[in-house]
DNA sequence: ACTTGTGTTAAAGTGCACTTTGAGGTTTAG
DNA sequence: CTAAACCTCAAAGTGCACTTTAACACAAGT
C-alpha cells in the first residue's frame, strides 16, 4: 500500500504519516526499490493508535517518549507503567474538565428552552448557581 | 481586586487575563482612575467559564462567536442554540474519543500486570483485538 | 531619593503540530 | 514524447494560543 492509500484508510494525510515517521511515533517504514513507502496493516494500526492518543490529547513528545519505551525490548516495564499511569490520568482529568463543561452547556441549553425570555442577569445567576453546584460534585 | 489577584484567584495569569479582554471573551473591564483593571465577582466568573470551555477545547474563536451572540441582547436564541448544539456535539464527541484512548490504555496497562513477559507481538495482537473491540462497539 | 511591586500598552517571540513549497524522481496513459 | 499522478526530501511557512519583552506610570516603604 502506497501512502496515499494508507491517508485515505486512517484519515491521517500522508505529510502527516511522514511527519509522524521522522518523529518516531510510528516504526521506520520500508521502502520500495525506488524509495516509496510501502505501508501494511503493522503500520496502519500504528498510525490510528497514534492517531488515537492525538485525539485524545496526548502530545508528540508524551506520544513519542512512551513509544520509545514500549519498542525497547528491555525491562523499561516499571517506567512504562508508571508513563502510562501519569497520561492516563491526565486524560481522565481531560475527560472530566470535558464533562463539566458539557454539563454547564446542558444546564443553560435546558434553561433557554424553559423560559427564553430570561434576561442577562437572570442567566448570570443561574450560571453562578450551577458553578456552585459542579464545585459541590468536586467535593 | 487588581489582575494579579484575579489571576490567583482564577489560575489564570495576568497576561491571558488581559489577552482574554482584548479578544473579546470576556467583558471590558471596568479601569480604576489611572487606568488599572478592577475586577469583580462577575468577570472572575466569565474568566472561570472561558477556563473551562477552553479546557474542554473549545477554540477562542468559537468561544468569541458564541459570547457575542450571548451578550447581544436580541433574539438571537435560535443561532446561539444552534451553536451551543454544535459544540456540546463536538465536546461529546471529544470525550468519547478520549474514553477509548482510555480504555485502550487501561487494556494494556492490565496485560502488563497479567504477563509482564509478553513479547512485542502479543502485545501488537493484543492491541489488535482492541481496535476491533472498539470498532465493534462504535457499530 | 530610590527601590520594590504593582500596573499599562503594543509588538514581537514562542512552541506545538502540522502544512505547504520547491525541486526533483518514477510510472502509466494517450 | 509528454502530461498526469503518484512519490521523495528538506526547509520554510502557518495558525493557534498564549508569553515575553520593552518602555513607561504610579504608590508605598526605607
Amino acid at each position: 500500500m502506497n501512502i496515499k492509500e494508507a491517508s485515505e484508510k486512517t484519515g491521517v494525510s500522508s505529510a502527516t504519516i511522514r511527519y509522524y515517521e521522522k518523529e518516531s511515533l510510528i516504526p521506520t517504514i520500508d521502502r520500495s526499490e525506488v524509495g516509496n513507502r510501502e505501508i501494511d496493516d503493522r503500520i496502519i494500526r500504528r498510525i490510528n493508535f497514534v492517531k488515537q492518543m492525538r485525539a485524545a490529547g496526548m502530545s508528540i513528545e508524551n506520544l513519542r517518549r512512551y513509544i520509545e519505551l514500549f519498542d525497547d525490548q528491555e525491562d523499561t516495564t516499571k517506567a512504562e507503567i508508571s508513563l502510562l499511569k501519569e497520561q492516563m490520568a491526565a486524560m481522565e482529568e481531560k475527560r472530566d474538565d470535558l464533562q463539566a463543561a458539557i454539563d454547564h452547556l446542558h444546564f443553560k441549553l435546558d434553561h433557554f428552552y424553559d423560559h427564553v425570555q430570561s434576561s442577562e442577569e437572570e442567566l448570570r445567576a443561574l450560571e453562578r448557581e450551577h458553578q456552585d453546584k459542579i464545585k459541590h460534585d468536586k467535593d
